[in-house]
RNA sequence: UGUCUCAUGGUGUAAUGGUAGCACAGAGGUUUUUGGUACCUUUAGUCUGGGUUCGAAUCCUUGUGAGACAACCA
């Protein structure tokens, strides 16, 4: 029964995640609490991976009335910095969640971390070990065969508590001793054979200084951290299902009523034709294959947010894709069919002409300007209209002239109509070639006076309708057309290829000689348009008003394309 | 020669023992002053073998394939 109400309820069915909640709140589990958290590593830029964890983590919060904590996952010093918190925290914000007043920081819990290991000493579940990381490694085993005991392992609590003591003093140098946790070396987790749960680090911690000379590791810190908020719902990726034996080893030690956090874990997001770990898009900012993180192209927030695409379009991607347990590769159409879906309810049309070819009509009075009504947007009516000037001479798209058309093409040719987009009706009479180059350089129409828009004779049949741009009245722009970075699906497939080998020479194009519509003259970074019959573009942060520049977000659908190319 | 996880159209997902559905992509069409949008039609799927059952994508089992795990990273 209530099954089923639960079910009706949504749009979409359940996904695996809120299944399991949905039963522990019906068991009253943690007396039917949900808190979960999202635990970025300050060490880079968040990425549409993180949107999905992020989606989730804040989504389960907001539909079952629960918090979502932000915690920053900053146990090791050598390689987090402050620079990266303040990008992670603006991206959460633009995405559209927030986490109120409760930011954290795992290194908030250092001191009880730091309590709980000598707890775990004193009842001799932990050990200080001196041997080097290799001979430590050495004995781990590998997964396919046992590892065998340090011979520290059976130190007495005295000498362990002394020596985990002067550790954190600072009297030893960095990898000269760890802690590790007392479990199993011979299990098949390699994970469970006597974790290292702290190591010395020397150099400062950038939020607690020099306070500490120990730094618990991830395992020791993240399963302690939800349980001291009071994080419910651990979820976290699939890659960490090995990790859960040792954080409920850990809770179970740390627990001391009914109350637990447990882990659950979902399906990554890979995108093709792009890749999502951060050490390569560490490596093509480095190596400048990119133009920073936020370059256009990238699959970081700040890239996205560049390029043009919204909140609401990623959310709703990320809606679409949804969470289990299967490796999956999603298909960057439906980002984009996503980001398309969002726009066209939103983006304002206007007319811009990215290869401008000079259009002179012969027949129109020179020196004469009319201004035409155009909507802003056919999706929404209250976007209401706007005036655009009209004169003798235009530019529309190369494009759309062909000296010879073939029978599929309903654009300009020698003799043919076409309508110009909320104008008049023109019928091409001639052009000039370069004789040299065969570059067509301008064409000559005539045009009918009576087919205006609005006009009884405008509503001719003719095949197609063209987009212009006022020569007197054009403004210059950039525009600057990207691609996706990379030529593959999946770049990261070949091992035996690197993946810089698959980027896309053509990932950027960069169009100087552009032509935009006057409405265009006042447009700050970051607005959204659709330039008619072209794709949605934005305002990027490099435009001034002397020198407009224009990023593509995505091209339209493109029905012509496909016939062309048959 | 380990442990854990997974396997449904091209892709991503749903169906929780009872008509295999949705979205994207593909194909075709209608409408259209954007070759856009919207709408309609359509192609295409339960990894393999066995078992339980009136009935299996679902439960059991065999095999196959894929992924994760051997950082003093997270």
């Amino acid at each position: 029964m209530t099954d089923k109400s639960e079910k009706t309820e949504g749009s979409r069915p359940l996904n695996f995640i809120e299944e399991i909640v949905e039963r522990e709140i019906r068991d009253n589990i943690n007396n039917g609490r949900v808190h979960t958290r999202f635990p970025p590593e300050p060490n880079g830029y968040l990425h549409i991976g993180h949107a999905k964890a992020i989606c989730l983590d804040f989504g389960m919060a907001q539909k079952y009335g629960g918090k979502c904590n932000l915690r920053f996952d900053d146990t090791n010093p050598i390689k987090e910095d402050v620079e990266y918190v303040d990008s992670i925290k603006e991206d959460i914000k633009w995405l559209g969640f927030d986490w109120e007043d409760r930011e954290y920081y795992a290194s908030d819990y250092f001191g009880k971390l730091f309590e709980f290991a000598v707890k775990l000493i004193k009842e001799g579940f932990a050990y200080v070990d001196d041997q080097s990381a290799e001979v430590i490694s050495k004995q781990k085993g590998t997964p396919t065969e046992p590892g065998i005991e340090s011979p520290y392992r059976n130190r007495s609590v005295q000498e362990n508590l002394d020596l985990f003591y002067r550790m954190n003093e600072g009297e030893f140098p960095e990898g000269a001793r760890v802690l590790r946790a007392r479990v199993d070396m011979t299990s098949p987790n390699m994970h469970m054979r006597d974790p290292i749960i702290y190591r010395i680090i020397l150099s400062p911690h950038h939020r607690t200084g020099s306070t500490w000379k120990v730094y618990p590791m991830y395992d020791f810190a993240h399963g302690q951290s939800d349980y001291f908020e009071g994080i419910t719902n651990s979820l976290c990726t699939l890659e960490f299902e090995v990790h859960r034996p040792l954080y409920d080893w850990f809770v179970d030690h740390l627990k001391t009523d009914d109350y637990r956090p447990h882990q659950t874990e979902f399906n990554r997001l890979n995108l093709t034709y792009t890749v999502m770990s951060k050490r390569k898009l560490l490596q093509l900012v480095q190596e400048k294959r990119v133009n920073g993180w936020d370059d256009p192209r990238m699959p970081t927030l700040c890239g996205l947010r560049r390029r043009g695409f919204t909140p609401e379009s990623i959310r709703s991607f990320v809606e679409k894709i949804g969470y289990t347990k299967v490796e999956a590769l999603n298909d960057v159409a439906l980002l984009e069919h996503s980001i398309r879906e969002d726009l066209n309810k939103r983006a304002m049309r206007v007319s811009a002409v990215i290869n401008p070819l000079k259009m002179i009509i012969t027949n129109y009075p020179e020196g004469l300007v009319e201004e035409m009504t155009i909507e802003n947007n056919p999706e929404d009516i209250s976007a209401g209209e706007r005036l655009v000037s009209f004169s003798r001479e235009i530019y529309i798209e190369q494009d759309d002239f062909m000296e010879e058309p073939p029978a599929k093409f309903f654009r300009l040719g020698p003799g043919r109509e076409v309508r110009l987009k909320g104008a008049y009706i023109v019928k091409c009479e001639g052009f000039k070639k370069n004789e040299v180059t065969g570059v067509i350089e301008e064409i000559y129409c005539t045009y009918d006076a009576q087919t205006r828009s609005g006009m009884p004779e405008s509503n001719r049949k003719v095949k197609g309708t063209l987009h212009w741009v006022s020569v007197p009245h054009a403004l210059d722009a950039e525009v600057r057309i990207y691609d996706r970075l990379f030529s593959v699906e999946e770049p990261m497939a070949n091992k035996d290829v690197d993946f810089l080998e698959y980027l896309n020479p053509d990932s950027l194009k960069v169009l100087t000689n552009c032509k935009v519509e006057a409405s265009l003259a006042g447009v700050k970074p970051y607005d959204l348009f659709q330039f008619q019959r072209i794709g949605y573009f934005n305002v990027d942060p490099d435009s001034t008003p002397q020198h407009l520049v224009f990023n593509r977000t995505v091209s339209l659908k493109d029905s012509w394309a496909k016939v062309k190319n048959k």
